[in-house]
DNA sequence: TCCTAATCGAGACGGTACGTCTCGTCTTAGT
DNA sequence: ACTAAGACGAGACGTACCGTCTCGATTAGGA
């Protein structure tokens, strides 16, 4: 059988290079916005040749995806983490989402988000490694919080837990992508609350 | 008064050359895809020089845009859109819904479309724009319909309108460009049926 | 008919850039040396965009024999050139040929002649436009200065010029070329006699 | 006395090594041309690691020189080598000359040793080791050949024999690297001719 | 026979330059 | 004044090689 094109020994990679240029990455997304950040500019800043970039992520998006995973959730453990669960399921909800609000809102996280999230608009393949790797695991510590909630009669138990996670984010997330309105943390309280109680009068019997 | 920069005198405009432009514009970005599309090629493909183009758009976003605009607008009137109102606000919702689902699957809308919400995600002046020009009046005829249900007693009175569109759109927006699963008509009734109740249980009195 | 890739319109042509790019790089040539003449580097001396040097050549080679050609041939008419003609042929070609042997030992013409040859050798498309446009024209200048000796009696009849031009230049364009031994006017003296002469014995009579 | 850069022990140098290097440079010259052979190349086409040429050769022209060393003075003993003696000096010095001839039109040849020459006109360390190793003892062996006809009283007593050699290949040479008119059997028969009897009238007493 | 030190293949590394592409500006003719 | 055309300075793209630098894995002699 023919190798295709020698796929890189990872076992002889740099880690001091993989760093430099992740740490690279991130410090110039957000110093000069995603429209100016080029694999150029994060080589010449981590002190590293081209081609390393090249060898190892296939994309720009893949790279800056790595970079926020790596140092995104450098403090936390990985599978420990999980929702707060007070017993009150508004009041938890409120903080996870105003925490969300406050990290989209901080400039530190804003430009490299963007910029990953442009990329996983038009790039399908990095778009399912996000859902994978980022979303999914996110994804499931939120049904895992919603799941308890039902357990505790707290919310309904034939709700589908994916909608009702997309309830939940997605008007915040979409609100921060598309800048319709500032975001605040009194807006993710009014999007729990609505989303908890429902758009229908509750006064009426059905 | 000097004059600063000669301003386009916008009545010499050729509008052959603008319907080209924006015609060649969606062509391109829906052949070519998002990344791979340049002002260079916008140009020749319309048979027209750049700076036709540079003179009278901002930024290749507006561009797409205004080609949106122009093209998407074509056969509606404008002020007389509305949501339908057969008096079952959540079937009107989900035909809604299923419509935005189907054209954000339909490949002629899908590319132009993930190109401009990239463009707003890094600019706020076009954001501005888009919300002013796009989101506002689509916003407005949504929130028009909520208003009606409102009055009929088929959505409390109590609820912030601009969070109930956003908790019914912000969730199909959000797969769609995220692409964490596959966009459905099933999850679009899923996501008005899951709003409209609410995640609470409903059997419970407080 | 289509046009094939729309050839450069050379009578937009910046006379400005083109003067700029052919005295930097006979500058770097001999700076540098050939091996590490840079069309980057070029571009850059010159003030100049890269794709301004591709547009207009098609090779560093045919580049560096532009710049030869425009500033060797600065001073002189062109057509007006002609050897000096005393009467004395070898005295004459003793003059030409030391002249060109301290041509070749001057260092502001030694890298870049050297470069040019080096080009030569490699590229045939570009010796052809060598053979045409430089050696072609000098050739004629020499095999006149000749023909003019074989009027007055100074020089065989039945001799083929182009066979007497390499006879007289060959070596020493050959020993410069191979540093196979300094290259010092005694040597053009000594080539000029031997060849007039012959290697056979005039004493003897066969 | 500390060694300085642990100067590579030949004694265990991979013979097999060496000779893939050589072979698969040979073959890489003439089937790419110099312009487009790489150390990199050669490593791959020989299965050898890349330090294993840098280990052994200072630049690519030794190991060029060194390859057609090895294999074009593969047949002949090395010292036993001699011109034809047949008595007629012309005779002789023609069959020598069309034999160079039909070697530098040899593509086998043509293309390592254009490559040789290019790197001997920019590397005066290279240009030395080829005097003393390739060009001195062809050329001694040329000048035996003069020497005997000297003797036979066929070639002039005081004729400079390296210029005689240098007349009577030099022009072949020439034409070769420069391409400025194509190399034939009957242009070397010319230049025996006329180098032989000298360019001045014979007709003529002094 | 084992030891050990140099050589081997492989290939990652920091770099430089390549030739191409597009940017946004500027210039030239032609309506 | 606008247009089509396209040259210009600028600079990023992704690729190819450079020459240096580890890596194990042979592979010789010298002990």
């Amino acid at each position: 059988m023919p190798k295709q094109k020698t796929a890189p020994d990872s076992s002889r990679r740099s880690e001091a290079a993989r760093r430099a240029i992740l740490t690279a990455a991130l410090d110039l997304v957000g110093e000069l916005g995603y429209a100016k950040l080029s694999i150029e500019g994060i080589a010449a800043a981590a002190g590293v040749g081209k081609q390393t970039i090249y060898r190892w992520w296939p994309s720009k998006g893949a790279l800056l995806f790595d970079a926020l995973l790596t140092f995104a959730t450098d403090g936390q453990d990985g599978q420990s983490a999980a929702l707060p669960d007070t017993g009150d399921l508004a009041a938890d909800l409120k903080l996870v989402l105003r925490a969300t609000v406050a990290e989209l809102n901080e400039p530190r996280y804003d430009q490299p988000m963007r910029a990953l999230h442009t990329e996983i608009v038009h790039d399908p393949a990095l778009a399912a490694d996000y859902a994978e790797r980022l979303d999914g695991p996110m994804r499931e510590i939120k049904k895992e919080r919603l799941r308890a909630a039902q357990r505790a009669g707290q919310l309904a138990g034939d709700v589908d837990l994916d909608v009702a996670v997309d309830l939940l984010f997605g008007p915040v997330l979409n609100r921060w992508l598309q800048r319709t309105a500032p975001l605040t943390p009194e807006y993710a309280d009014q999007v729990v609350d609505t989303a908890l109680r429902g758009l229908r009068p509750r006064d009426r019997q059905g």
